[in-house]
This record gives structure tokens, C-alpha cells and sequence, in this order.
RNA sequence: GGCCCUAUCGUCUAAUGGUCAGGACAACACGCUUUCAAUGUGUAAAUCCGGGUUCGAUUCCCGGUAGGGUCACCA
């Protein structure tokens, strides 16, 4: 049977289905919630949500020794933060009975034993006594898979009653939970074999399995503390948007198959769809991940944007954006569509607040001007502004009033230099703006100070 | 090394048994502009190699190579 016959047949846009989808997320609290797993969370989450099924988000820390109660926060706070809501919740540590209940049942059936070990601390583990066949199975990414589980030998599937492993505990609640959809990195491709050894001596059935693509460092290798596998929280911190973040993502081993780029959570859960995940491992680009950044930043409205973007400031810088709420509004305006993360916004806007300091030479644009003319030019500009009215002080008017003069004497002559004596920057927006943003009477100010250094 | 997965521009990817192999990011050039940013236009950039099937393979098959994953009393 093709691949496509298989997933056709238990289509689950069939309105006929009486299977409910349901998927799961299974971190376990021994690391922070990265980019790779984030992505598994996004998979798993938009075709739940698809499908009107469940999510659920199951902490797997049965190895007490390496869980770590932090972790598990820094991975709910990671999931809410991209926008993830679970249906049910599981943690496999307040699960041993459960465990422990099928953990004797396959002793009894003498499928599992307790095997003395000649090494190590414990007297014994429990094995799995494997029956030693070949298995496969339809992964609905890449179609049939085999094993031969023969080299797998009789593996451990708990330290004792108390203490089962992965292998064992996956098994038992993705049966317990009934979940019909297992979507997760391929690095689990080869635990799939044992997983299912285990199931048939359980007695349970199968869910389909879709391995995703995994998710390289820049050097190829699977994301680790070396590269980006740092916690997606701290994307938030460096001020990356959770948008960006699951749009990026997103476009990672899957794409609609159309030329569009930019996708919303919603209409990713309208348009997802697992036949389209790719095979092949990505390499992660944060230069993409900045550009999706950059063009949700640019798109966000600019009050919104305005109250979340002095926590990324300085104290000093914070309190003065703070003074004047529609002054800073006004910045962010013409801010945005220059930073790429939240905290560049603190680059280059300190003029906005205090007099730049500039050596006279700044003044000349292109060395091809003396001081005389600069100067002239400059009191040109004051008599302008200064005839205006302070109401209607504002960057179009500005630029009508000057440009009959600006036209006449050349436009950089003048503009360079008015841009300067206002901002102190080779670089900024232009005069204009940074006039009206200022107000008349800075601005005023500033152009006297530029003429009084020549 | 055994087993498993994978292979299209630098990166994310689209497409097809016959296309000028498409888009996006990045790069570069040009336009607009006083500078920057934004924006517009354009350029460069890919089917891993070798066989086979076929009138025709980037596409299907086989082999090679390369990359990745996995081989715990971790998950």
C-alpha cells in the first residue's frame, strides 16, 4: 500500500471518522524548551488543532536525577509564550503506578524479567524479553521503515518496579492517552522498533507515527547548547516576536506549496498538513529568523509597539521616552522599520532626548562646501521655522516651508547640514521628521548651536 | 563501525517523466533619495556522482559518495 493510500484511508478530514486526533508533546525537563523542540510542539500542536483534536503536553522526568523543576517552567513558560494551549497535562513522575501495574503484568507473562547484572550499583534491572523479529512501519513522512530488532537484544525497560524507563513509559501513556498521531524528531526513528515491541507484548495498538525532519546547527549537527538550542525564552528576551518565532518555525520542514511567506497561527492550523512535511533535515538560518522578525516588528502598530519598547531601554534612555508619550510614539513610528530585534531600538535615538555633540566638519556634506555657505544656509532654515506656527510644526509642512530654498540652493547643501545640526548623525531619518518629533523650539535651539561652532 | 534516515541556489524551499528548474532570506547592482531606513527593479546563485528504465530523467530503480541520526540502568 502507497503512502498516500495509507494516510487517505484514515483521512481524518473524513467527517465520517469517529477517531478523534490526539497528539502530544513530550519534553523532558532536563534541558531547556529549544528550537527544535519548539518546532515539534508547533507540528504536533497545528494538526491537533486542525483536526479539532486534543494537545497534550506530557513532561516525561522519570529520570529524577537529571529532571529539573526549572526546566519544566522554562518549557510551560516557552509554550505559552509561542502561543500553545494544551488540553491535558501529565507528568510521568506522578504516573509510577500505572507503570508499575503493566511493568508486572509483562513479568507475570513472562514477557520482561528481572535480570541480574554482574556490574554496576543494582542488583537488578528488568528486561525486555525480545522476540527477536523484524518489524516495520508506515511513517507518514517517509512511507515503510525495518528493523530487525534481533541486535537490540533483551534492552532495559526499567531499573525496577518504581522506576521505569523512556521506552517503557512512552509506550504505556501514549496508549493510556489514546493518542492517535505520533509526531516527533526523527532522532526517534530507531526507538520506534522497541517502542513497538513493546506494545504488541502489551497488547496495544499502534499510532501512526510522522518523524519530522530534524533541525541542524549551522555546523550540521543536531541542535545542541553549541549552537541556537538555547531556551526559546530567551529569543523573547533578545526581543525576537513569538509571531516571528512560529512563522519561522513553521516554514521549517513544511511549506503550503504556494509562493506565500508569511503565516499567522491560525492559518497555519487551516493550511498545515503532514503529507507536506519534508524529509530532509534544515540547517537553522537565523538570518530568516531575523527577517520575519524584522517584517512583524515593522507591521505592528506603532502604540503597541510603543509600550513594549522601553523595557528594552537603558534606565537613563527609559525614563526620558517615558516624559513625553507622544513624542515617544512618534519615534517608535520612524524606529521600526529600522530594528530587526526589540532592544536595537536603543541604537542611535539618544539624540532625540539630548543635544548631540559633533565636530563643525560634520556639517559639510561631501567636502565640497565652506563654512560661509553652510551657515548662511542654516539661518535660512531658522527664519523659516522660525516664522512657523508651533500647531502646524509638523514634517510635511516643515518641508514645504523649506523647499523652495532647499530646491534653489541644492538639496544636500542645505538638508545635510540641517540634518546634522538636529541629529549629530552621519546616518538618521531625515530633517523633517526629526524637526517635527523635536518640536519648534528644540529644534530652534539645536540649529542656533549647529551655527554658533562655525 | 552496525543499523536507520536524507540528498534542488550559501540557507529555507517550489516544481515536473519534456519548464528559460520558480519563490523567499542573505549577497550584489541600479532606481527613488541630503544620509540612513523603507520601498521598487534587476544580477549572480542549485537538481551530489555513476549506471539503468525511457524517445526523454532533476524526477522512477540500483550502486556509490556525502551529510545526519541512533546504538545507556538518558529522554
Amino acid at each position: 500500500m502507497s503512502k498516500a493510500q495509507v494516510q487517505n484511508k484514515h483521512s481524518i478530514n473524513d467527517t465520517k471518522s469517529q477517531v478523534q486526533v490526539i497528539t502530544r508533546f513530550a519534553p523532558s525537563p532536563t534541558g531547556t524548551l529549544h528550537l527544535g523542540g519548539a518546532h515539534t510542539a508547533l507540528f504536533n500542536y497545528l494538526f491537533a488543532r486542525q483536526n479539532n483534536g486534543k494537545f497534550i503536553l506530557r513532561i516525561e522526568d522519570t529520570d529524577i536525577a537529571r529532571s529539573k523543576k526549572e526546566y519544566e517552567d522554562d518549557i510551560l513558560a516557552g509554550l505559552k509564550w509561542l502561543g500553545f494551549d494544551w488540553d491535558e497535562f501529565y507528568r510521568q513522575s506522578e504516573r509510577k503506578e500505572i507503570y508499575k501495574k503493566y511493568l508486572e503484568r509483562l513479568i507475570n507473562e513472562d514477557k520482561a524479567y528481572f535480570s541480574k547484572e554482574t556490574e554496576g550499583e543494582r542488583e537488578s534491572v528488568i528486561r525486555f524479553r525480545n522476540p527477536n523479529k523484524k518489524i516495520s512501519f508506515n511513517d507518514l513522512i517517509r512511507g515503510d521503515i525495518q528493523f530487525d530488532t534481533a541486535e537490540l537484544e533483551d534492552f532495559v525497560i526499567a531499573k525496577d518496579l518504581e522506576s521505569p524507563l523512556f521506552h517503557f513509559t512512552v509506550v504505556v501513556d501514549d496508549a493510556e492517552m489514546e493518542i492517535t498521531h505520533i509526531i516527533r524528531g526523527e532522532d526517534h526513528i530507531s526507538n520506534t522498533p522497541r517502542q513497538i515491541l513493546i506494545q504488541e507484548a502489551l497488547g496495544f495498538k499502534s499510532p501512526f507515527y510522522a518523524h519530522m525532519p530534524l533541525m541542524l546547527g549551522p555546523d550540521r549537527t543536531k541542535l545542541s547548547k553549541r549552537h541556537g538550542a538555547v531556551s526559546v525564552n530567551s529569543y523573547c528576551e533578545q526581543g525576537y516576536l513569538a509571531k516571528a518565532l512560529i512563522n519561522f518555525l513553521a516554514l521549517i520542514g513544511w511549506n503550503p506549496g504556494t509562493e506565500k511567506e508569511i503565516y499567522d497561527m491560525e492559518e497555519l492550523i487551516r493550511e498545515f498538513s503532514i503529507k507536506r512535511i519534508q524529509k530532509s533535515a534544515a540547517i537553522f538560518n537565523i538570518e530568516r529568523l531575523d527577517w520575519f522578525n524584522f517584517h512583524y516588528i515593522k507591521q505592528m502598530d506603532e502604540k503597541e509597539l510603543a509600550d513594549l519598547l522601553p523595557d528594552y531601554l537603558p534606565e537613563d534612555l527609559k525614563s526620558k521616552a517615558k516624559k513625553n508619550h507622544a513624542q515617544w510614539v512618534k519615534i517608535v513610528a520612524l524606529e521600526k522599520e529600522r530594528i530587526t530585534k526589540l532592544p536595537d531600538i536603543k541604537n542611535g535615538i539618544a539624540y532625540f532626548f539630548e543635544k548631540p555633540e559633533f565636530g563643525k566638519e560634520m556639517l559639510l556634506w561631501k567636502q565640497e562646501k565652506d563654512f560661509g555657505a553652510v551657515k548662511k544656509h542654516l539661518g535660512k532654515v531658522i527664519e523659516i521655522l522660525d516664522a512657523m506656527d508651533e500647531k502646524t510644526f509638523m514634517s510635511q509642512n516643515i518641508k514645504e516651508a523649506v523647499w523652495n530654498y532647499v530646491e534653489e540652493q541644492g538639496r544636500g547643501n542645505v538638508l545635510w547640514p540641517f540634518r546634522v545640526a538636529l541629529s549629530g548623525l552621519e546616518k538618521s531619518p531625515d530633517p523633517f521628521i526629526i524637526s517635527e518629533i523635536l518640536g519648534k523650539e528644540e529644534s530652534l535651539n539645536r540649529l542656533h548651536h549647529a551655527i554658533e561652532k562655525l
